[in-house]
DNA sequence: TCTTATACCGGTATTAGTATCACGGTCATG
DNA sequence: CATGACCGTGATACTAATACCGGTATAAGA
């Protein structure tokens, strides 16, 4: 085996990463944070709906600048438990 | 195009991203970084030589988290870098 | 009804990340 | 010189991320 698989593990917390993500993006569209990011909307969508669980990271820090969050709170958000509440901005 | 490739600015940032996390690794081996932050050693030494300029995003978390690095501090560092650019001539 | 906007989904194409193996170089030791 | 540890490079294998396309669904508005 080369490069291992994603473990389910790693599915969900790339389903959290989405969830924050998306939950951080609040009213605006896709297409906007997409743009503000300079990743295309797919990829967005993508990350949010938990199909691209590891996405590069500065994929991850441009859609963190774009939504105001910080990275660290992301990486532990996604990381540790789901949160309760979202990462307020 | 379906993907673009890597940008030369995309791997110059790498390289950045790289050297600063040579530099937080200090005195240790890559091999023991690389196990504490669980990844191998030779994506370390990829990620540390530039040669894997857009890493996953969990991995660089992992590798910060195995420095005592914050992922913001690398990410500002690395996208806006002080590097010897010699761009005269 | 028709149009528009938004988001989700499937497929496809191409590059990049991750991991393993093998080999070579350097340096410090014996 | 020999040995070992560490770093580096190259090749190879395989999966995943990214992007573009077409289609579908839903809701709002003219």
């Amino acid at each position: 085996m080369v490069r291992t698989p994603l473990t389910p593990e790693e599915h969900e917390r790339g389903e959290r990463l989405g969830a924050i993500l998306r939950e951080a993006r609040g009213d605006r569209t896709m297409a906007e944070v997409a743009f503000a990011a300079g990743v295309s909307a797919e990829t967005l969508r993508k990350i949010e709906t938990g199909r691209a669980p590891t996405p590069a990271f500065f994929t991850v820090v441009a859609l963190a600048a774009a939504l105001g969050l910080s990275t660290d709170a992301i990486a532990s958000a996604a990381a540790a438990a789901p949160l309760r509440e979202p990462l307020s901005a």
